[in-house]
RNA sequence: GCGCGAUUGGCUCAGCGGAAGAGCGCCGCCUUCACACGGCGGAGGUCACUGGUUCAAAUCCAGUAUCGCGCACCA
């Protein structure tokens, strides 16, 4: 262990471990071994990176998550499997190869789609490996020798399967609707692909001409309808006026006609439950293709659907009425239309309106409601039994609260827009017949027209890449077909990931797998961790320069210090403020353990490794022991409940406030004493804890926990060569260890020792000036003080310490009250009365303040009759505690003066 | 408009019904033979506000304010 220095250097180890892990494979997990352990699978599949992707901080937080997991979990000896692989992510990528292709001047239109698509695979092939790199670079445990991708030839044949299988059951069909469209994408996107944004913009308030003046009910005369509308450009597609049916004020007008200001196209005047009297002026445009709103009340009033904008959102060119406007940005277009009915006398006014404005996910874009030809899905029939699985239990979501919102989301589903006019992605498997109109789905590509023999021609369109995320529980063990590995290893058990892909991915994974496995949901857990900002609480955006690199992380931290550090951070909160100073904590954790093994290595070269868990006397041994027991239940329920920060925290206390500071203070002694079984007992005592210590640790912090285990002195005959396989600690054979009455007596040992430490600093004497101490104490604390009078001697430096039940304050003493003990520390001729009597008033104000509000308590007639017999106990022995202390400290107050 | 989250020491956060906690920062002392990425001692908080429930509220309920995030077809 010399080899070993005195500062943990993590980059030192994290390579060759994690490539002897790979090595052994011990990532890996057969379905015929995972079957000789009679144990239940417990699988994770990762939330698939996009293949454009790098590692961001929330990639860093989720795969610890899933990697503590993973790890804790093959500890316990189930079968454990965690799938890997990258999406192919459509819109990402087709623009990443379109950018490169843009460089040299080309569309992917000069190129062509089969050549494009290509220029994906060489994209993929080249940087599709980054992200998997970094996750090895953090310790994730995936089994790597089974890596999945959303376009390999296995995954296509289970997109196209489902695609077939909904088809032919009805629940995709074909339809002509309003969609949201990307006009620089050039593709539609379904409702949740869209981000909203609220915005200022204006309401244009504009006047149509009557066809026929009419004199309304009140007898005034009207000549112009005044509608108002944020989309000015729009009117160009106008093809009536709403009214609401029971609007008093245009009851009359509904049935005639006005004139469309710019274009001159007579439109109805009609009368639909949809328009809101209150808003505006209580008249509305309606614009069939540009409104989805629109659209409908277009549908139930039969009419026409006038697209006035291209795909690329300028104005059409090939219609005579607004030729002025042809060509135009639809932006450019609505400031040249304001303007021309400004001109006009048809603006009657502009005013500001905040409203949200549609943006595409991808590029920012902003949508266009548009009306095109696009295949959907039929949400209804899958979502009901997905709600109902997480209504009975069967899918529980962590922290809770998510289920709300998944059943808000649920309840009110609306048909999956899933065609997308892209090149790169899954092609829809239609095929058409030109010559008889055949359309038909087809898992197999299909060349002729089984009904007429003519060539079939296939969709041009390809599929949303959430059409293909949404298999990917079941996709990547095999399915469709019946594999071993399918039937083992799925239902999965925990699923992990961002809030914000609960509906594109989560919501529509529960569906899909159900329905395609026999109702079996496709995960029992979904963790919804919380999202990683920045310091000041702002998104991390690498362009905004507002992100941090985990990468980076890793250089300054080390992995397990990064890795802790963000643990640290998870609690059921949904925002997490990314807090560095968390992973410099935990990268001096690593170095505290580090050393804390250290010592224990240097003190147990002589120590022979024993088979059975250790017993011992020594109490400071029952203490820590115990301590261990507790631990090990705390942990293991945390996990299980996937509180990971408040693991972590136990963790860290425990190691470091507890074993370093005062374990292995203690210990000490006895290992440097002549003692030779004490000293045995106390390594034996180090190495156990030590050893449970690091494996708790592991799943948090795998690096160092597996190098510094390996070289402990254990039974390695027994045990696997790495920590990784190494078995959990077992609770139910700790819990001999539970010790109330040893973690009482070093509380009263911790007391002594304080107090020597406290009185010293008080005085400024040096910390190895040796004290003596006499100490009143109860009987039963008079016992535990004579048997360890050596340790205290040491810890706290104790020339001479003498217990007694009535032991009396020496002259010139200073005096400490501390569980139940009376501890004065002579200080001849160096007690300083005013520091002294300083230190007990203020002592004195805390306790009075501390005893009365007990006493006000204890006094108090309702708390007696209805408060739990337990806390009324404890709160007298507290009120007697501080009353003795208060006695105490007044007596001292009233010697000093 | 509806919903969710946050509001605790200088900073970032735990705690979520029974005597206010951590890390960092700050003030002392200590380079003693695991660790100065360290040790020891200490200062620092009417737990956003207002009501309510309770014997007891940072903790539960209602409302208010501020910040953040979702969802929603109001032109």
């Amino acid at each position: 262990m010399n080899e070993m220095t005195a500062q943990y250097e993590p980059h030192s180890i994290e390579q060759s471990l994690f490539e002897d892990w790979i090595d052994q494979k011990y990532f890996q997990q057969s379905v015929t071994e995972g079957k000789t352990t009679g144990k239940d699978p417990y699988v994770v599949v990762i939330p698939p990176p996009n293949v454009t992707g790098s590692l961001h901080m929330g990639h860093a937080l989720n795969n610890t998550i899933q990697d503590a997991l993973i790890r804790y979990h093959r500890m316990t000896g189930r079968p454990t499997r965690w799938v890997l692989g990258t999406d192919h992510a459509g819109i990402a990528t087709q623009n990443k190869v379109e950018q490169k292709l843009a460089k040299e001047g080309l569309t992917r239109q000069d190129v062509g789609r089969d050549a494009f698509i290509e220029q994906c695979w060489e994209w993929r092939d080249e940087h599709g490996s980054t992200i998997v790199e970094q996750l090895k670079r953090m310790g994730c445990s995936c089994d790597y020798d089974d890596e999945w991708f959303t376009m390999n030839e296995s995954y296509q044949r289970a997109v196209r399967k489902t695609f077939v299988d909904w088809f032919d059951r009805g629940l995709i069909y074909r339809g002509n609707r309003i969609i949201n469209w990307c006009p620089r994408c050039t593709t539609a996107l379904s409702d949740i692909e869209v981000e909203h944004e609220d915005q200022t913009g204006a309401l244009y308030y504009v006047q149509y001409e009557l066809e026929n003046p009419a004199t309304l009910g009140d007898g005034t005369q009207m000549t112009h309808a005044v509608v108002a509308t944020t989309r000015p450009e729009t009117m160009l597609g106008d093809t009536a006026i709403a009214v609401h049916p029971d609007d008093e004020r245009y009851t009359d007008l509904v049935g005639t006609n006005a004139i469309l200001p710019l274009v001159g196209r007579v439109i109805p005047i009609i009368a639909d439950e949809y328009v809101d009297p209150e808003f505006g002026t209580g008249m509305v445009k309606i614009t069939p293709a540009h409104d989805p709103n629109d659209f409908e009340i277009g549908l139930r009033h039969d009419l026409p659907q006038i697209n006035v904008l291209t795909e690329d959102a300028k104005i059409v060119s090939d219609d005579p009425d607004y030729a002025a406007y042809a060509g135009m940005d639809r932006f450019e277009a609505r400031d040249a239309v304001v303007r021309d009915l400004q001109s006009g006398d048809y603006l009657i006014k502009t005013e500001e309106h905040p409203h949200s404005v549609g943006q595409c996910y991808r590029c920012a874009t902003t949508i266009e409601p548009y009306l095109s030809e696009q295949w959907f899905v039929d949400m209804k029939p899958l979502a009901a039994p997905a709600i109902e699985a997480v209504r009975d239990g069967r899918v529980k979501f962590h922290p809770q609260r998510w289920e709300n919102v998944y059943y808000h989301w649920m309840e009110n589903i609306h048909d999956w827009c899933i065609s997308r006019q892209l090149w790169w992605g899954h092609r829809i498997p239609v095929f058409y017949c030109d010559d008889c109109g055949e359309m038909l789905a087809s898992v197999e590509d299909l060349t002729d027209c089984p009904e007429c023999g003519a060539p079939l021609r296939q969709d041009e369109d390809v599929l949303d890449t959430w059409f293909s995320s949404q298999l990917w529980p079941f996709a990547t063990l095999g399915w469709p077909d019946a594999t071993e590995e399918l039937n083992f290893f799925y239902p999965t058990a925990t699923l992990s990931t961002a809030r914000d892909i609960l509906f594109l991915w989560v919501a529509r994974m529960v569906m899909s797998g159900m329905d395609f496995n026999e109702g079996q949901v496709p995960f029992d857990d979904v963790i919804i961790h919380p999202t990683v900002f920045n310091k000041q609480g702002k998104r991390m955006s690498k362009s905004l320069g507002t992100g941090v690199d985990p990468l980076d992380l890793m250089k300054d931290y080390g992995a397990d210090g990064m890795r802790f550090g963000l643990m640290l951070q998870v609690t059921g909160v949904q925002d997490l403020k990314f807090d560095e100073e968390k992973l410099l904590s935990s990268r001096n954790f690593a170095n505290k353990i580090w050393n804390a093994a250290r010592f224990v290595l240097m003190n147990v070269t002589d120590f022979t490794p024993r088979a059975q868990m250790p017993q011992s006397d020594n109490v400071a041994d029952r203490w820590i022991l115990s301590r261990l027991a507790t631990l090990v239940t705390n942990v293991e329920t945390g996990l299980e409940e996937f509180r990971f920060g408040e693991v972590a925290r136990d963790l860290y206390e425990f190691f470091w406030s507890e074993f370093c500071d005062w374990y292995i203070e203690l210990a000490k002694s006895r290992l440097q004493g002549d003692d030779a079984e004490d000293r045995a007992q106390a390594q034996a005592v180090l190495v156990f804890v030590l050893d449970n210590a690091l494996r708790l640790l592991h799943p948090f912090m795998p690096f160092i926990t597996d190098e510094i285990w390996r070289k402990l002195p254990l039974d390695h005959t027994q045990l696997p060569p790495s920590i990784m396989t190494a078995p959990w600690p077992d609770a139910d054979a700790l819990s001999r260890y539970h010790d109330e009455h040893a973690q009482d007596a070093i509380e009263v040992l911790k007391a002594v020792v304080t107090a020597t430490r406290t009185v010293r600093a008080r005085y400024g004497l040096s910390p190895r000036t040796e004290l003596e101490v006499a100490i009143k104490a109860p009987e039963h604390y008079v016992k535990l003080l004579e048997e360890n009078k050596s340790l205290i001697s040491t810890l706290g430096r104790v020339s001479h310490l003498t217990t007694a039940t009535d032991t009396t304050k020496p002259e010139n003493a200073s005096v400490t009250v501390a569980s139940g003990l009376e501890i004065y520390i002579p200080l001849a001729g160096l007690v300083d009365l005013d520091a002294e009597k300083a230190k007990l008033s203020k002592e004195r104000d805390k306790v009075a303040a501390d005893l009365d509000r007990f006493n006000k308590k204890l006094s108090n007639e309702g708390f007696l009759s209805k408060a739990a017999p337990e806390i009324i106990e404890k709160d007298r022995a507290a009120a007697d505690d501080l009353k003795t202390s208060l006695e105490l400290i007044d007596a001292q107050l009233a010697e000093l003066g």
